[in-house]
DNA sequence: ACTTAAATCAATAAAAAACTTGTCCTGTAT
DNA sequence: ATACAGGACAAGTTTTTTATTGATTTAAGT
């Protein structure tokens, strides 16, 4: 009976997630007679690069981190994916197979959907092609920001940037920063994890942030802003 | 220009794995096309129990565990995957969705195969077929043998027989117990992880077997049949 | 050539996981 | 009711992973 229960649960609950809510029932079926629910536990992947991308991902509960796969040991964080973001999106228009990899940060309700459901809904229903439109725009933006930031500026810089855009996240889940290590951070800035120590040293030398344990408290985000900003 | 030496190296893997050698040049080819080849790093997950199965993965190089997940912290080991082997078959003719996990004990080479190319290949070539289907087969009785084991056996039993598995896998990994702790070997007989360290120390005690770090050697192979048929 | 930014290397230190051991509790089978 | 298999808990130990710090290259920019 606890499995009826827990179904009925999951019926409840993509009908709540903000972003299915503009959909007209039938199209709510077919999003709905495509999906399955998925516990991913904490370090579980929930994508990885260059496998195949039947589905798209929708988070609906947890934490995971973005990130792209290097040679060998240098990997990029992309970015923080929280609860009612998708994650693969790219696959369901282009590509064939996920462009990065993605582990759980804690553990992740997340809803599969396949991909062909998805297109065909968002070419039925303007409301939710535009969301979906959205959130690529957002995704495209916070790109070219990432590639100026490598491009244009410097440890310095990038650490700020990581720390600005790591607290702005501590609305959603003020723990954040206890679940990243200080090679995450490293990860995100695109430097080393040595460096990294260094830098969050001299930031809280100089009054900026303090470090508690794992957390970080930004103090003077003007002054992180404008480190940011100098590059 | 390393990438396309690379590519060239996958070329030619494919074509060696003796699984595909009995394939026709255009069979090949389909396979060939609606493959592609990912790096699983250790501790990524190959597949995740409960989504969406749109391809095979063939293993090329490396090891991994496949395991049922349960509730909680209950999982429970079904097999090591190697080199040569499968994961994911059952996805291809029933199941859309992968009735297990599986998680990279070490770096893999990985082609993942989309299940069309494989269902097609499969539908056209008997050989292949009946390859296919012999691993089926094996997978069955091995399953079998597991509900057997976790009906009739108790802790002695199940991990003498644990002991035996892990022990045969020695001639293609010697050291197949490096990858493995108290708690992946707990995991394979069904049991806590206490009881495994107690039992493994009763049967090092009883001159069955010497622990050395966390190789384990075999000294009464008889012994441990005869513990693992009594049950 | 000289300066500077930042990675790499090496050596600890600290924190977290994994492993061990003993004791106690629980449920099933006698 | 009793015995026993085996899990659960607690406490201690060991091993592994992360974090930190300083010293030493590397490499690009001026």
């Amino acid at each position: 009976m606890k499995t009826i229960l827990e179904t009925d649960r999951d019926f409840i609950c993509d009908i709540q997630a903000p972003c299915f809510q503009m959909l007209l029932p039938e199209e709510a079926e077919v999003v709905r007679a495509s999906k399955t629910q998925v516990l991913f536990r904490k370090d579980d992947n929930l994508t990885k690069q260059g496998a195949f991308a039947s589905y798209v991902l929708f988070i609906i509960d947890g934490f995971a981190k973005q990130y792209l796969e290097g040679d060998g040991i240098k990997n990029y964080n992309l970015r923080i994916i929280k609860p009612g973001e998708f994650v693969g999106l790219s696959a369901v228009f282009s590509e064939n197979t996920f462009n990065y990899s993605s582990v759980a940060l804690t553990d992740c309700h997340v809803f599969l959907v396949e991909k062909e459901a998805i297109a065909k809904v968002v070419k039925q229903n303007g409301m939710f092609a535009f969301n979906i439109i959205k959130r690529y725009c957002e995704q495209n933006t916070n790109l070219l920001n990432t590639v100026r930031n490598l491009m244009y500026k410097q440890m310095n810089g990038r650490m700020a940037d990581t720390l600005l855009y790591l607290d702005s996240l501590k609305n959603e889940k003020a723990e954040i920063f206890q679940l990243l290590s200080r090679k995450d951070l490293a990860d995100f800035a695109g430097i080393s994890t040595e460096s990294t120590v260094k830098l969050l040293k001299m930031f809280e030398k100089d009054g900026l942030i303090i470090l508690n344990e794992k957390d970080i408290r930004i103090i003077k985000q003007s002054a992180l802003f404008e480190i940011s900003r100098r590059g």
